[in-house]
DNA sequence: TTAAACAGGATAAAATCAGTCTTAATTAAA
DNA sequence: TTTAATTAAGACTGATTTTATCCTGTTTAA
């Protein structure tokens, strides 16, 4: 049921980078500030750069930025890029993973389900969660 | 972020067991109709019964028996029955998991949507879906 | 040319999943 | 009262996934 830390790291990751709107960041500067282990993030770019959430720089000076406004990636990108395809229950995404979803009732459920569930993770875009963040500042 | 096959598991076995309300139904009988590992199946029926979704009655004529009717168990009484607290992140459970917590903006967006999660898989209760699954029969 | 940066693949320890097995404890019925 | 049928509980196990690390190669600014 759970997000994986993978996950959660690049979360972290997108959530810097929307800081650093305007410049390329080195994985080192993200693995500090996240707190997110060298290695294992530079792998986690690599997927969100093949998701096009990130633009990578190689070389000198090379490094990462992000690939589109902040406003227009949400959790459900992100969860996605590093997951792969969001479901409760993967018969919802192939029926025919499962030989009883021909005749099991809750087969429709778990596909309605899926649905609402990206709905609500795709609410999510990171200028919104930017905000919730500053609220949350001021407030504590 | 998907349920694990034991839940999948203990969904289908209340499914079964809704079928035959007033009967005391056998471990065996069960897992043969369902498709299910049988002594797999030992091990959930006794999670099902710690949380209340089922009866056990011991000894010969002994088996398992439905708590409550079908209409007062929701998928997410199953699911927490067998996978504990739903939630996408762990730190929506307890924000004293994660030591970036108290200044992360996307904590309390964890926090929301698991309520959403929630009310979600509270929404499907098994009469409901053993209405959906006649719906479905009938049509093909 | 060189040093700084990312890319991609191989490897591995730890955790979780998906079970099995064995030994009780309980109970209806012979 | 014995027996056979049934669940309860916990130890154990192999496979898979998670959570990384490391090494070699490629790209590029200076
Ligand atoms: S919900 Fe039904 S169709 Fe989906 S995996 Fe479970 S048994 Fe199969
Ligand atoms: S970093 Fe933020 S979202 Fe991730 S676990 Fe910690 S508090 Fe929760």
């Amino acid at each position: 049921m759970e997000i994986t830390r993978e996950t959660d790291y690049a979360i972290r990751c997108v959530l810097y980078l929307c800081e650093k709107r305007e410049e390329i960041t080195m994985i080192d500067e993200i693995a500090r500030e996240m707190e997110v282990p060298r290695s294992f993030l530079a792998k986690i770019l690599q997927k969100l750069a093949r998701a096009s959430l990130v633009k990578s720089f190689r070389g000198v000076k090379g490094g990462f930025q992000l690939a589109r406004p902040p406003a227009r990636i949400s959790l459900l990108d992100v969860v996605e890029a590093i997951e792969g395809e969001v479901a409760m229950n993967l018969c919802a995404l192939d029926q025919a993973l499962c030989g009883r979803s021909k005749y099991c009732p809750v087969h429709p459920a778990w596909v309605d389900i899926r649905k609402d569930f990206r709905k609500v993770l795709g609410k999510y875009n990171f200028e919104k969660l930017k905000k919730t963040g500053e609220r949350q500042k001021a407030k504590g």
